[in-house]
DNA sequence: ATAGGGTTAG
């Protein structure tokens, strides 16, 4: 507990904590506190309340911290007014520093303080319960709402819908709507919006049917536009909804444009972005979404530099359809114009986006320094800031340091598949099939991306048996079924090993028809096993199914070259410009210094080419 | 930052 501090004149704590250098932890808090001690905040109850309420409203998280820290040590209990209560709850319920254990500990603290809780302590708390996937604390706080005197309410019948339905609940939501004495158009779209979004689309209809005309306000029609929008092939009930209801805000016209966006239809979303009556930034930010989904990165750079203000989802929007789109540099010097000229501070959606950015570009220290930032400001690495982090530091090469974030970074399979697959590629099968196992210990379920990651793995390391072994348990065990990019790791597998008559039968047997990129794996299998009987029967095949391609005649000469027979070889050069192929060379990158060269497979002129060959082949040597 | 609530859009 607190002491009670000795009286000066209160000032502005405002001010006070504007003096200290930012608080990041509630460590850093510590200073803080016994200046308003001193300076007569706590003097008396009354006094650490209204600090105690400043502090909730902050926007900084250290502060709102600090708030119920107060609170709780000190126990300002004012009478039987759950006022100051409700401020401590809403401050973890909404908002930055929002902690919803927090909020339901506050609401059970009140109780068995003796206050009584009201409406507005229902409604907060309920919010909160909703963030919990376990229903306990719902159930419990339902439980308290029916012995209150305020069970009859409609505000609180609607605040449970809601915290049903957002929980995914809808049966239970509907139970609590069914029994209603009288409903309004709260209690209405909640219920239909609940249904909405589980996808139970029966009973939408039903709902919306049974509503009164007059029950039907704008915030419904609006929910109904959402449901249909997002259900398959609804989009034209959509539209007829949107032009049926009797009138539209900001809001329908945003969810309407982006029903086509969505779907890839931009001249009908730009149609009516163009007439619509007032634009916000969502309406612009959509809109950029949709060309950048459909591939025209242009139309949309040009929307971002035409908007008058871009908030920080368009830049993510922006920076992400870069990356999507293989804009990688793009991405980059737009994440660093938003750091420099937006003034915006970027979150976790940025930073994954730009460290894709990064891997692709292999730009090791944009990397670091990503990292640092993260580091700095105590991001958590449970979700795609960690996977990010894991994949950038293995496709720069930098193993130890993915690793270290895997091993201090959240363990969803995507942290598991993101390292497993950094090994592979790297040719660390053993450790990547470790990994694995280490997964199926802790039992945790790999997915189609694993296998990926693990059936490369024992490609590159030539572990054949422990590569079949793995794809039965990928089948039998995990009961996934194997994608063409699964076949084409096995066909790698056996081809490496020699085994080209099994890896052929793998390629004839798939359910799916095979690609370029499988048949020219086995292609290269038989260049390097010298088999020149299987070589010229895939090469029939692939020429035979269209889509052999340039790289296919090159693998395939090769194959007579390595043994000699300079007659095929040239016939297949003859073939190959008889085609007018243009010869797309091998692009690579490597690091020196700190300065990422691009450099041609082949391209002698490149200054620094030989250097670069040399480098390499010392890579080569040291992975031996 | 300056006194609280339930439904709709990225």
């Amino acid at each position: 507990m607190l002491a009670w501090a000795s009286c000066h004149p209160p000032t502005d704590p405002f001010l006070l904590a504007n003096n200290l250098p930012r608080c990041r932890t509630l460590r850093d808090t510590d200073p803080l506190l016994s200046r308003f001690i001193t300076a007569g905040f706590l003097r008396t109850p009354a006094a650490a309340a209204d600090l105690i309420l400043r502090l909730c409203a902050s926007l900084d998280p250290a502060l709102r911290l600090l708030a119920r820290r107060i609170f709780f040590s000190s126990m300002v209990v004012p009478c039987n007014d759950p006022f100051l209560w409700n401020a401590v709850i809403k401050s973890s319920t909404h908002g930055p520093a929002a902690d919803p254990c927090a909020a339901s500990l506050a609401f059970a603290l009140m109780l068995s303080a003796g206050v009584s809780a009201d409406r507005f302590s229902f409604s907060l708390v309920l919010k909160a319960c909703s963030q919990d996937p376990s229903l306990h604390a719902g159930l419990q706080v339902h439980a308290v709402v029916l012995k209150s005197n305020l069970a009859t309410e409609l505000y609180l019948q609607n605040c449970l819908i809601a915290f049903y339905a957002r929980g995914g609940h809808c049966e239970l939501a509907r139970r609590v709507f069914d029994r209603m004495p009288q409903r309004d158009s709260v209690s209405w779209n909640s219920i239909i919006d609940g249904f909405a979004k589980n996808g139970r689309m029966d009973a939408v209809e039903e709902l919306f049917g049974r509503m009164k005309d007059r029950d039907r306000n704008l915030v419904t029609w609006n929910t109904m536009i959402c449901c249909y929008a997002a259900s398959l092939g609804g989009i034209n009930h959509a539209r007829e909804l949107f032009d049926r209801m009797p009138q539209r805000d900001l809001i329908s016209w945003n969810l309407i444009i982006d029903a086509y966006a969505k779907l890839g239809r931009m001249e009908n979303a730009a149609a009516l972005f163009k007439i619509m009556p007032a634009k916000d930034v969502i309406s612009w930010t959509n809109l950029i979404a949709g060309y950048m989904e459909a591939g025209e990165v242009g139309l949309a750079r040009q929307l971002f530099d035409e908007m008058p203000e871009r908030d920080l989802i368009t830049w993510n929007v922006m920076i992400s359809g870069y990356v999507k789109n293989g804009s990688f540099a793009q991405a980059l010097s737009l994440f660093h114009e938003m750091k420099t000229q937006a003034n915006l501070t970027p979150d976790a959606i940025t930073l994954a986006a730009a460290l894709s950015a990064i891997s692709e570009l292999g730009r090791i220290y944009d990397g670091i320094a990503v990292h640092d930032y993260i580091k700095r400001n105590r991001l958590p690495l449970y979700g795609k800031l960690g996977v990010g982090l894991i994949d950038m530091y293995a496709k720069c090469g930098k193993l130890e340091e993915a690793l270290q974030v895997f091993e201090a970074s959240g363990n969803t399979v995507d942290h598991w598949n993101a390292i497993i697959g950094g090994l592979a590629i790297h040719g660390y099968g053993k450790q990547a099939l470790e990994l694995f196992h280490a997964m199926e210990r802790l039992l945790l379920k790999p997915d189609d991306i694993t296998f990926i990651g693990v059936l490369n793995g024992c490609s590159h390391a030539g572990l054949v048996d422990q590569g079949l072994k793995c794809f039965e348990i990928m089948k039998k065990d995990c009961k996934l079924e194997p994608k063409v990019q699964h076949y084409g790791c096995m066909v790698d597998i056996l081809g490496r090993a020699g085994r080209l008559d099994d890896a052929w039968k793998i390629i004839v047997e798939m359910p799916m028809p095979p690609n370029g990129v499988i048949w020219r794996s086995l292609l290269s299998a038989c260049r390097k096993q010298g088999d020149i009987t299987m070589g010229q029967k895939v090469a029939g095949t692939l020429i035979q199914s269209g889509v052999c391609d340039l790289s296919s005649h090159v693998l395939l000469s090769n194959i007579y070259a390595g043994s000699g027979l300079w007659g095929d070889v040239r016939r297949v050069r003859m073939m190959m410009r008889q085609r007018e192929s243009i010869k797309i060379p091998g692009c690579s990158w490597i690091e020196l210094g700190g300065v990422v060269h691009e450099f041609v497979v082949g391209d002698i002129s490149h200054p620094l080419s030989t250097e670069i060959y040399s480098l390499l082949e010392l890579v080569r040597l040291q992975l031996v």
